[in-house]
DNA sequence: GTAAGTAGGTACTAAAAAGTGCCTATCCGA
DNA sequence: TCGGATAGGCACTTTTTAGTACCTACTTAC
């Protein structure tokens, strides 16, 4: 594996970056969970991504895979230490994300621009 | 055109996500730079990706693009005071990005893991 | 004994992003 | 008058990323 980065954003981005790892961080960011808890909290996401993403975040060492050796099986996935340092730039990243969304909104009011959910993301606890 | 986040990360890496843009934000960080300032400074990118992306960052308000009208063309690019709000959370993980080049090569000694050019990135003058 | 719930694998397809190659127009200097 | 420098357009291909569909194996509850 060979990985050249011109600047240290780029390797930043290679570890969150793409399409469903900021949901699945944000999710893991307020508890451990279950690989099921992970896929209904995010519907959208099918099981093959869900688990690429998963094992990509865990060689990242990002998140932690516990598995329980039992059936039916139980896996419960959660933020490691380092996977927590990651918490202050996404808690940024997630507040000028929402002014950016605002301004959209207010510079195209005809247009459908929206942020779904509860709108907590990083912003709660930290 | 239609946007719909789930979290506010998104809509930022809507913005700073990509191949290209992050390296694009921190030269543009240091001064106003002309199109071909531009493409010397990032040789691997081809002239079509580059205008691409300067035309995207432009639609978000996150560049400015001054046409000098006079033969030969000239072009000049320039931080909107927008874009300069991107800074912190660029030098934030510019610093995360490093560390974790650090920590990748510790783990993989023999393997091909580097960082190009001064690395200053976004750490200088802020 | 059959269905549901558990976590995940695999082959294939589709869509998005990036890259290649070649084209325009104008002026200046050799 | 020919080549280089300017900024960029356009058609096409390749690569990367994500999505679809269908499969395993085990256990408990009905």
């Amino acid at each position: 594996m060979e990985k050249i980065y011109q600047i240290g954003v780029e390797a930043t981005l290679d570890v969150i970056g793409g399409k469903w790892k900021p949901l699945i961080l944000c999710h893991l960011g307020k508890g451990p969970l279950r690989t099921g808890q992970l896929r209904r909290a995010i519907p959208q996401i099918t099981q093959k991504v869900l688990t690429q993403q998963l094992r990509e975040l865990e060689d990242d060492q990002i998140i932690d895979r516990h598995v329980f050796q039992q059936v039916p099986p139980k896996v419960v996935y959660q933020l490691t230490d380092y996977g927590k340092t990651l918490n202050q730039i996404l808690v940024e990243m997630s507040i000028w994300g929402e002014q950016r969304i605002k301004r959209l909104q207010a510079a195209h009011p005809d247009e459908k621009i929206e942020l779904l959910g509860d709108h907590q993301g990083y912003l709660e606890g930290h």
